[in-house]
DNA sequence: TCTGGGGTCCTAGGACCC
DNA sequence: TCTGGGGTCCTAGGACCC
């Protein structure tokens, strides 16, 4: 039995809770650059907004409607998120953070009424932390899932589902006929695993709400479809397919890719961005104690932009041996920028990505290539160059390449509406007054 | 003018092996 | 007329998730 816990809208809750003037405004938050919305409130999906939507579209197709639109403040998001996990992970003994506003707890062995605890645990969240939270319980993970879209949605509008199924529902709790019925009136759509090609798919062969999907053979769905959408049948119908995983498993690729705030079109600008990036994805594989095997670059043009020449190129670049040093990830990324770049084009956007990776106690040992001395001392280096940007600050120590801070950085994304970091800045913090 | 970022898993097909 | 059987590894592409 699991308990999904997932945050409603969730960036935009995080700025309510510091800026209560956001309540029952339409209000949404925009990706890097100020591009598109990728958190909206119930007030800014009510008029239509979509996820995805480009902010100067909304801008043009809703100029009265006050809609207040605010850049990502990923570093609020992030520390709200742990303080509402914390909270969440006291449902059960185990939980899986799933994603930076869902947890998966474990309740299967709680005595007690897992709907009046769910609520408890609800209410402790929006007053401490200040986040609505939806909290759906079921057999499964994918039913849990839905228990939470049930829970949500019978909150949100008014006689989609039955009223007391709202904020907490648990779907094992309900009479088979209820549940039929709460089954019934939900699109396949809604699934955890059916995404539009497999729900699209469905609909063609007769299957448009979740109780029909309940009611296939698996053994058929798997010869039809495949494995997966054979998993996500038999969790729907109860039978547990996809583990807890309380502790996250290491990442087996690392990216760090931006658009650009502005056009860049001279080879250097690549060159800032190529080691900026190269630099911020060795950060998070050092994190997680990996090294990797290969380097992959790419730089394109805006698809956008149908008036521009396009190009669009990639290439891995392989490491003589598997590492985590900073410095020879960029030096590999800016060889691979080398072959790819060609003059004369707009770019809009870059990324450097880590692959092939291997934990970094695992020494694979080789024939005449014994560790130099530098080989030896890296690992000190790197540990260094982290403690002092940890302390001072991102960016405190960096390299060359990355540009200087009188260079011209146009590259840098636009964050032109963001809130303070009012939870991990001293210089941030609120002040009360009387 | 202006359009995000970061992941995972599965499958089919090709190359290659004996 | 008629051309084996069994296996591994890698890659690209598709689909999904938030």
């Amino acid at each position: 039995m699991y308990a999904l816990v997932d945050g409603n809208n969730f960036y935009v809750s995080c700025e309510r809770s510091f800026r209560p003037s956001l309540l029952n405004r339409p209000v949404v938050v925009l990706s890097n650059n100020d591009g598109c919305a990728i958190a909206r409130s119930n007030e800014a999906k009510a008029l239509g907004i979509r996820m995805g939507h480009p902010w100067f579209q909304i801008r043009d197709e809703w100029p009265d409607a006050g809609v207040i639109a605010l850049s990502a403040n990923f570093t609020l998001y992030g520390d709200l998120s742990n303080r509402m996990h914390a909270i969440a992970a006291g449902l059960g003994p185990h939980q899986e953070i799933y994603s930076i506003d869902e947890s998966f707890n474990d309740v299967a062995h709680m005595h007690c009424d897992l709907v009046r605890r769910g609520h408890a645990v609800r209410e402790r969240i929006l007053q401490w932390i200040g986040i609505p939270c939806g909290v759906g319980i079921g057999a499964t993970k994918t039913l849990a899932k839905l228990a939470n879209h049930v829970a949500k949605s019978a909150d949100r509008k008014p006689g989609s589902y039955p009223k007391d199924l709202a904020r907490v529902c648990n779907l094992s709790a309900l009479p088979s006929s209820d549940l039929d019925a709460v089954l019934a009136a939900t699109d396949v759509s809604e699934v955890w695993g059916f995404g539009p090609r497999i729900s699209a798919q469905l609909r063609d062969a007769g299957i448009a709400n979740v109780l029909q999907a309940t009611r296939m053979d698996p053994a058929t769905v798997r010869r039809r479809w495949s494995v997966v959408v054979e998993r996500t049948v038999r969790e729907l119908q109860g039978q547990s397919c996809i583990p807890l995983s309380p502790v996250a498993a290491s990442k087996k690729e690392i990216a760090c890719t931006r658009s650009f705030g502005a056009p860049v079109t001279e080879f250097n600008g690549l060159v800032q961005a190529v080691t900026e990036f190269a630099t911020r994805a060795s950060e998070k594989l050092r994190a997680q104690e990996s090294r990797a095997g290969q380097v992959y670059v790419f730089i394109h043009t805006s698809p956008f932009r149908k008036q521009d020449k396009q190009y669009s190129q990639g290439t891995v670049v392989p490491l003589l041996r598997p590492s985590a040093n900073t410095a020879e990830i960029i030096a590999s990324a800016l060889r691979g920028l080398r072959a790819i770049f060609r003059p004369g084009y707009r770019f809009a956007k870059a990324g450097v990505m880590l692959l092939d990776l291997q934990d970094s106690h695992v020494e694979q040992g080789e024939l005449g290539l014994e560790p130099t001395h530098e080989d030896r001392s890296t690992p000190a280096l790197m540990a260094t160059l982290d403690a002092i940007n940890n302390r001072y600050g991102k960016g405190s120590l960096r390299f060359a390449s990355a540009g200087t801070q009188r260079q011209i950085r146009s590259w840098e994304m636009k964050q032109e509406r963001r809130t303070p970091h009012y939870t991990t800045d001293w210089a941030a913090l609120p002040v009360a007054r009387a």
